[in-house]
RNA sequence: GCCCCUGUAGUUCAAUGGAUAGAACGGAAGUUUCCUAAACUUUAAAUCCAGGUUCGAUUCCUGGUGGGGGUACCA
């Protein structure tokens, strides 16, 4: 069905005969022609002109001549300065519509796209138990998410996990603060969701902490060591200890207040209509992670300094010495990553790579963290990577989950559907809606902006993002894909009941116009898309291409009327085109985990 | 200090070393006897600076400069 390979090979038989040139064909650049010029592909020719000791534009009038002799799929060519511009004969169009068409289901399952799938671990999400998810969060949910879903739609099989991380002080500090002053409160009893509710003491304790270090300061006591001596400081050291002890009160209390973060985070995930195959928890990879440490230094790989803290050098590949165990023995960060990893590989044997959603800040630490394996010497730690991406911006400027500058993920949302509400209402367009079904509607519109807006930003470029503005739903934003979408539909269902047409049924191209060519050759590219965003881990690829498809179909849709009646032929034909292109659209929007409603 | 990322229309984003740097929003001007006007058409507007490599540089290299991040037993 490819018709590149031919045109390579075709073109490196031509160099050979030409000029005595041995080129193998996959080394043959071939380029979309651009949309002013005539053709199909375009080879740049100035590369050649060196062996051919001629003027580009001879050299590409030489090399089309015996490609159009040599090979079918040509039908014609024409040269723009060094620019080989070659058509491809609008039987293979016809021939590849035809294909798709009657088996649409073969066209978009891509499951074949690797001979060998793999079997990968995508890790995203990764939230604190100690506050609501935020923008950020959302970020990382969204590209995890999607960049699953890609990966499983070219076959690889997919672990979608998600990290909890559920101990340590900063999950100390909300226990203590609901302990001293909540007062016995509950999600129930303040009608406040459990992840917002402990959100709310995290911040207590803060506060609280820092009216206490102010008191002392005021004492005459230095600021480091006022935070060092205050009662809280104090207190919540115990509280840690209690807990690493496994104190039954604690441990109650802790277990009490995580459960009400997960029941708020469940209801997030719902809403962002996402979801994992397994939870992992800090709290019970952390142990095997210290064993990992302790298995090194026995190994030789790390060593321990004179205070009893154990240390990894990495001066040999570029990094410095970093921390793995500290003084007292307690993990830091990276211990627990060190247990879950091996957990991971250990559970799945197969496991080919592990991807970790993780923010850009992070970058070194999974440096390092990749680097611990290798000298552990675990076969598996190439496939370790890190998917970074950059922060969300906002036009005030850096989000601080400290100072309070930061975009609540439910409140978010719930603006975005009412956002989308108001826009819907105000086209007037649901009026035989009842009120579940439009407001499922506002979510989808909704949700639909706020994805896409997300998603279509490269991943690894920070982002701004300006929640006053909300999301816009003209232009190339979700919305709009989804409109484009809900109006083929629409088209269909016209053509289904005026026709009697049948997606099964076979159509006849007699004449293909520009704009239909236009938008079969976009839709011939699917497959290639979805495998470059699958290779790259980015559903940017799948954006862009989705608004093109998209946009594509709005310019034909304005230029023909797709059902006569008087000409039945055209109409199925052109109705079988529709039915391709929802197909596809319907397919990235899937992959970006957007609805697409049959009708807005 | 050292390391990494980044600088494109007024704004938010594109552009495997290729042709006249693309879209969208916002600005200006149009299009509803026609399957959804959340649409379509026209229009003004940009590569941080200086070198280098190349037939050709937004892209690669060097230096400068603006922004962000990391790095010292935080997670």
């Amino acid at each position: 069905m490819k018709f590149e390979n031919q045109i390579q090979s075709a073109i490196a038989d031509a160099l050979h005969k030409l000029y005595a040139l041995s080129v193998s064909s996959d080394e043959i650049k071939l380029d979309e022609t651009r949309k002013e010029f005539e053709g199909d592909v375009t080879l740049v020719v100035f590369p050649y002109t060196k062996v051919s000791k001629k003027s580009p534009e001879q050299t590409a009038n030489e090399i089309g001549e015996l490609l159009k002799t040599n090979c079918a799929l040509v039908s014609s060519f024409n040269v723009v300065k060094g620019f080989l511009n070659i058509s491809i004969n609008d039987s293979f169009w016809k021939e590849f519509f035809q294909t798709a068409t009657s088996n649409q289901i073969a066209f978009l399952d891509l499951k074949k796209t690797y001979s060998s799938p793999g079997h990968l671990m995508v890790e995203y999400s990764s939230p604190n138990t100690n506050k609501p998810l935020h923008l950020g969060h959302m970020r990382n949910i969204l590209l995890g998410y999607s960049v699953s879903q890609i990966l499983k739609a070219v076959g690889h099989r997919v672990e979608q996990v998600n990290l909890v991380n559920d101990r340590g002080i900063h999950i100390c500090k909300s226990m203590l603060a609901w302990k001293k002053f909540g007062h016995g409160e509950t999600p129930q009893s303040s009608h406040t969701k459990g992840d917002h509710l402990v959100g709310k003491y995290y911040v207590e304790y803060d506060r609280k902490f820092k009216e206490e270090v102010e008191h002392l300061v005021q004492k005459g006591m230095s600021k480091e060591e006022a935070e060092k001596n205050a009662s809280l400081a104090k207190e919540i050291q115990q509280m840690l200890l209690k807990w690493e002890a496994g104190d039954k009160e604690t441990i109650d209390l802790w277990k009490m207040m995580n459960g009400w973060v997960y029941d708020g985070f469940d209801i997030s995930y719902k809403k962002l209509g996402v979801g994992f195959d397994k939870i992992y928890y800090e709290s019970q990879t952390y142990l095997l992670g210290k064993k990992i440490v302790e298995d090194g230094v026995n190994k030789g790989a790390f060593f321990k300094k004179e205070d009893g803290s154990i240390w990894i050098d990495l001066t040999d590949v570029g990094l410095d010495q970093k921390v793995l165990l500290r003084a007292d023995g307690t993990s830091v960060y990276i211990t627990q990553d060190l247990g879950t990893a091996q957990l991971r590989f250990e559970e799945h044997a197969d496991l080919e790579k592990l991807v970790y959603v993780v923010g850009n800040e992070q970058e070194y630490h999974f440096k390092v963290l990749k680097e611990i394996f290798k000298k552990l010497g675990r076969s598996w730690a190439d496939g370790l990577f890190h998917l970074s991406y950059g922060m969300v911006d906002l036009p005030s400027g850096k989000m601080k989950s400290r100072e309070g500058s930061v975009v609540d993920a439910d409140d978010l949302i719930k603006e975005i559907d009412e956002e989308a509400e108001m826009a819907t209402k105000a086209l007037g367009k649901l009026d035989d809606y009842d009120s579940d079904e439009a407001k499922k509607l506002y979510h989808t519109i909704g949700m639909g902006a706020l994805k896409y807006f997300i998603l279509k930003v490269d991943p690894k470029k920070k982002m701004l993002f300006n929640p006053t503005e909300s999301i816009d739903l003209n232009g190339n934003t979700g919305p709009f894909v989804q409109y484009s979408y809900a109006r083929i539909r629409s088209v269909i269902r016209k053509g289904e009941k005026s026709l009697q047409f049948t997606v099964s049924a076979s159509p006849t191209v007699n004449k293909m116009s520009k704009e239909e060519k236009s938008l079969v050759k976009t839709i011939y590219r699917f497959p290639l898309i979805v495998k470059e965003a699958a290779e790259n881990f980015s559903p940017a690829l799948i954006a862009n291409y989705v608004y093109e498809v998209a946009k594509s179909f709005n310019h034909f849709y304005h230029d023909h009327v797709i059902v006569d009646e008087a000409d039945k032929e055209t109409s199925l034909y052109r109705l079988q085109l529709a039915s391709l292109t929802s197909e596809v659209i319907k397919e990235c929007l899937r992959m970006m985990g957007i609805d697409a409603p049959e009708r807005m």
